[in-house]
DNA sequence: CATGAAAAGGATAAAAATGTCTTTTAATCT
DNA sequence: AGATTAAAAGACATTTTTATCCTTTTCATG
């Protein structure tokens, strides 16, 4: 349902939403242990995300990625997007021709309910959400 | 979430479901086509579910793969555990280390929660619960 | 404006998932 | 018994996903 890469990178930006914004910017080389992600992946994947602005990044001395205010809005679906493409994530359950969420077949009734909750989720669930329970995510750093 | 090995094999024991009998047994020659998977590849998939005994088969002439009453019984949880492994559903939504349905993570309290349903509708839904709305499933196929 | 730190990007490698083919085994029919 | 049919089994091929490496570009800073 997720890629890897799309879980990757949702620790990623949880892991900047915690511990970086505009005058603290962090370098993948200070994440990549803290979440359990190789480091060289971890940059292509944050890299792939400044470039859709999901989040941002500068570089040289100093430099590194972080989250503006605006980047906190953005919800896990907009990283799911970039990373996996919208078709991945909403695709039939069983792979039916011409099946999909607004034209649901027999067993998205049954398996497809819960699918169209978890995308809804995603959906609606902005980065702030998530850092807003902000101490029962840092109890789970490093992830 | 599921792999599309498990999505084929479900496919392929829905339509032995509602085809298929002790007295009626279905070559994967005369399924593959109905369900969009490809011959090889599905004939080996219900070999694995045949020699885990979730669904029959004999050799030879008028041989071919087919469902018992027994195997109605089975869940799709059972099909999913034969070809995925338990381990690839259960874990961790993020691939957080040491999270799984037991010892949720943060994040299944929002994500999860949808998961543990979805793995709960696997659990409890045999292959004839599903064939009891039959003319509706008959109505999918070819899928 | 030179320097070095950091992201960006391209090329490639490794692993896993998906898919195909060939040979072997067992059941049935003549 | 022998021929034929169909699953069983396993080797092999392809594609996609995951991961790494290395060079280039950018930019803050002294």
């Amino acid at each position: 349902m997720l890629s890897n890469s799309s879980k990757y990178a949702i620790k990623g930006v949880l892991y900047l939403a915690v511990n970086s914004n505009e005058d603290r910017k962090i370098m993948v080389r200070d994440i990549f242990e803290m979440i359990h992600v190789p480091e060289a992946y971890l940059a292509k994947l944050l890299q792939e995300l400044s470039r859709h602005n999901i989040i941002s990044s500068t570089r040289g001395p100093k430099g590194g990625f972080y989250l503006s205010d605006e980047d906190r809005k953005r919800t896990l679906m907009d990283i799911v997007r970039v990373i996996d493409g919208e078709k991945r994530i909403k695709s039939c359950v069983l792979g039916i021709k011409d099946c999909d969420m607004d034209n649901p077949c027999v067993l998205h009734k049954l398996v497809g309910a819960n699918k169209s909750k978890f995308i809804k989720v995603l959906q609606n669930t902005t980065i702030l959400d998530l850092v807003e329970g902000k101490q029962d995510i840092e109890e789970f750093f490093p992830i």
